[in-house]
DNA sequence: AAATACAGAGAACAGTTGTTAACTGGATGA
DNA sequence: TCATCCAGTTAACAACTGTTCTCTGTATTT
C-alpha cells in the first residue's frame, strides 16, 4: 500500500538522507554536541539554510539518527531470542550476531554508544527509551522460556536489563578492537554470558 | 616530604584547578569535543591566553580530568574488595558505596560515563586504561578469595570486567535517576550482582 | 493554462572560536 | 640589590558559527 512519492517529496527525502549520512560520518570523530549544521550541509553540498527544511537543529537530526540506528533492531532481537537452540550455542550465535551487526553498521553502533550518555538531552532520552523497549522485549521473550517458571516479572526485567546492557558493552568493545583481537573479545563476551546464564539457572535455588 | 610550594607555583596550581573545576561544570551539559577554551577561561575569569600556560588544548584538559576523576578511586576499590563480609551484605555495601560516590562527585561520574565513548580519542584511551587497571585490581582481589580456587586468571579477569562494567553502568544509572527512584535502582543493581555471584559459585560445576 | 506551494540558493548579520605576538609586573635566584 | 623568569594580560587576526530575510525555479494543484 506504499504510495508512490512525487518527484518533489522523493528529492526531499533524498537530501534528508544525505544529511543523515553525512552527519553520521562526521560523528565518527566527534560528539553530537559539537556537530555544526554548516558542517553537515557543507559535506552534502547544499546551502546551510537548506538544513532547516529538514531539521530544527542538530539535536533534532540526532533524534532521527537514533530511530535509524535502533528502530530496525527490534525485529532482529526478537528473532534471535525466539530461536531455540541449546544454551551454549545460543550464546555463541548471539555474540556472532552482535559482531556481524557491528561490522555492517559501525557508524550507527558508535553513535549509540557515544550519545547514550552524551551531551544532548533529547538524544539521550531517545536512546534510553529504545533500550528500555529492548529490555522489555527481552523480558517478554524470557517469559516464554520454561526456565522462567517461578520468576517474577521484576526479576525477569532485571535479567533482561543485564543482557541489554551487556549487548551494548559488547558491541562497543567490538568497535574499538583491532581485527586480530576480535576472537578474544568474542570469547570474553561468551564466557560472561555463560556465567550470567549459570546464575539464572540457580536463581531460585533458595530465595 | 611534601615541599612547600612558592607563592608563584601555588597560584599557578590554583588557577589550574579553577580551570579544571569550571570545565567539569560546563561539561555537565555538553561533551568535551564541543568545549571551547574561551568558554572555560571566561567562566574562571582569566584571559583566554592564560589557558595555554596549563594545557595544550581542551583534550589535554580532559586527560587531566580523567586522572582527577579516577585516579583516587583505586584505593577506595581496594578497600571495598578486601573487606570480608558475607556475600549478600558485601553486595549491598558495594552498591551503597557507589551511590555515595555518585552523590559526592556527580560531575566526575557524568564526565567519565560521557567521555568513555566520547569524541576525543586521547580521553577515551585514558579512561579505558584506568578502567582496565580497575579490572586488573579487582581480579587480583578475587584471586585472594577461597572461592577462586580452580579458576584461571583469564576467567577471573572475565568476571572482574563484568563487575567493573556493571559498576560504571550502575553509577550512571544513579546519576540519571530521580531521588525517589534511587532505592529501586539500588535494588536492581543488587539483584543483578547477586545473580552474577550465583553464576560465579557454580562456574566450576562442570566445565 | 494559471496559481500556488515549497526545496533550496544567496547574501548578510552579529557573535563566536583558536592562536599569534608583544607586553606587564611581581616572585625568584644570583 | 639587581637581573631573570614566567603567569597572566591586551589586542588583533582570519575563520567560523546559527539564524534571518529575500529570492528563484520547478513540481504540484486548481
Amino acid at each position: 500500500m506504499s504510495h508512490t512519492l512525487g518527484i518533489r517529496q522523493a528529492q526531499k527525502q533524498k537530501t534528508r538522507q544525505a544529511l543523515l549520512d553525512a552527519a553520521l560520518e562526521l560523528l565518527e570523530e566527534q560528539s553530537l554536541s559539537s556537530l555544526g549544521l554548516r558542517e553537515v550541509t557543507r559535506a552534502v553540498g547544499v546551502a546551510p539554510t537548506a538544513f532547516y527544511r529538514h531539521f530544527d537543529s542538530t539535536a533534532d537530526l540526532g533524534v532521527a539518527l537514533v530511530e535509524e540506528a535502533l528502530g530496525s533492531l527490534h525485529a532482529v532481537i526478537h528473532d534471535a531470542l525466539t530461536a531455540t537452540w541449546d544454551s551454549d550455542e545460543r550464546i555463541a550465535r548471539t555474540v556472532e550476531l552482535i559482531a556481524r551487526h557491528v561490522r555492517a553498521y559501525p557508524a550507527h553502533v558508535r553513535f549509540i554508544a557515544r550519545e547514550r550518555h552524551g551531551g544532548v538531552r533529547r538524544v539521550r532520552e531517545a536512546i534510553s527509551e529504545q533500550l528500555g523497549q529492548f529490555a522489555d522485549e527481552v523480558r517478554a521473550a524470557l517469559r516464554l522460556d520454561p526456565e522462567a517458571a517461578g520468576w517474577t516479572e521484576e526479576d525477569l526485567l532485571m535479567l533482561a536489563s543485564l543482557y541489554v546492557d551487556h549487548m551494548v558493552i559488547t558491541a562497543s568493545a567490538f568497535l574499538t578492537t583491532a581485527p586480530e583481537d576480535l576472537a578474544r573479545v568474542s570469547g570474553l563476551a561468551e564466557r560472561q554470558l555463560r556465567l550470567v546464564t549459570l546464575g539464572r539457572k540457580h536463581w531460585l535455588d533458595l530465595s
